[in-house]
DNA sequence: GCGGGTGTACTCGGATACAGGCTGTCCGAGTCTGGGCGG
DNA sequence: CCGCCCAGACTCGGACAGCCTGTATCCGAGTACACCCGC
């Protein structure tokens, strides 16, 4: 069970974006600042397109931006955005195969062991919604305010 | 990010453990159980042994049993031994890479959002600790009760 | 000098290869059982 | 009748293929800019 490795960099470009104001920002540019393959980081941020977290811009002076506001961008939406809407554990309803399952149903609802497998996801995802790109944002000002101006001057060249 | 599907049947058989009381049984039998493809579940019965959560012994009647008491079995427990200590999020600290970063540092504890992802994790996982074997075993007594004596006839047979 | 047209370069977007891990299978080592034999 | 020995079968354990998702790349469609030409 490994996550997506594109869920890192989405994270990480999103907050980056936070300082540019509203210019868009090329895939090119977003991959060169961590050495990223700027092709395939570039297909990351077409799932976020997808999902709606930011708008992309063809052509010269084009790129991606946010869509929204930070403060209503969570973790959880970007998680999601790249590694799709379903749970990890998946309920394949093996009961239904044997001697004490009904052939046919769907246990995804009904099986305890999924039902508590569940349960420990959405905690996960509540935790995961709870947290903003703009929290992500104010703690890097908080705590490294040198960095920010740095960051906006390389993804403005 | 897909869970691997041997945690499933390695929870059903873990609970179905709990009705044979002492006895051993074969994988050969738990996967007929759910009509399991048997050298496979046997794999996943092996991470268990390794785990220390089941115990294994070879030759006519032998096969696996629960190592230690029920209550003593967390779903953390069969999750970890089958994926592995690993978290799902990996930090690859792409920082150490960035014009803003210390190259060759391990940021897994200082990024914020290494940070964010692995608190939303400890959340998962501390909710699956908190689940035991045996609260399952008791939600399937309670709510099925007529399929127990069903359960241990046919692993026995 | 100004406006329009065109060419160019840039960017996204999807289609296309490559790799690693999960899924599934097979065979060998070890062991317990059960029956046969000898005392 | 009892105990020992041996053959057989059974089970785990690790080594070996196949497939599917994630990783990485490339090329085409569309667009905005900038330059050039005509007025």
């Amino acid at each position: 069970m490994k996550m997506n490795e594109g869920v890192e960099w989405a994270l990480h470009s999103c907050v980056n974006l936070c300082w540019v104001g509203d210019t868009a920002v090329p895939a090119k540019r977003l991959a060169a600042f961590y050495e990223l393959p700027p092709a395939y980081l570039n297909k990351q941020m077409q799932a976020l397109v997808r999902a709606g977290i930011l708008s992309s811009t063809s052509g010269p002076r084009g790129g991606f931006r946010l869509a929204r506001r930070p403060e209503r961008i969570t973790l959880m939406d970007v998680v999601t955005a790249i590694e799709g809407p379903e749970d990890a554990f998946r309920c394949s309803s093996i009961l239904a195969d044997s001697p004490v399952g009904e052939s046919g149903h769907d246990y995804a609802g009904s099986c305890f062991i999924s039902m508590a497998m569940s349960k420990a996801e959405i905690a996960w995802r509540r935790e995961l919604a709870a947290t903003t790109i703009a929290d992500l944002r104010d703690r890097v000002a908080k705590g490294f305010p040198e960095s920010v101006e740095k960051i906006a001057r390389e993804l403005a060249s």
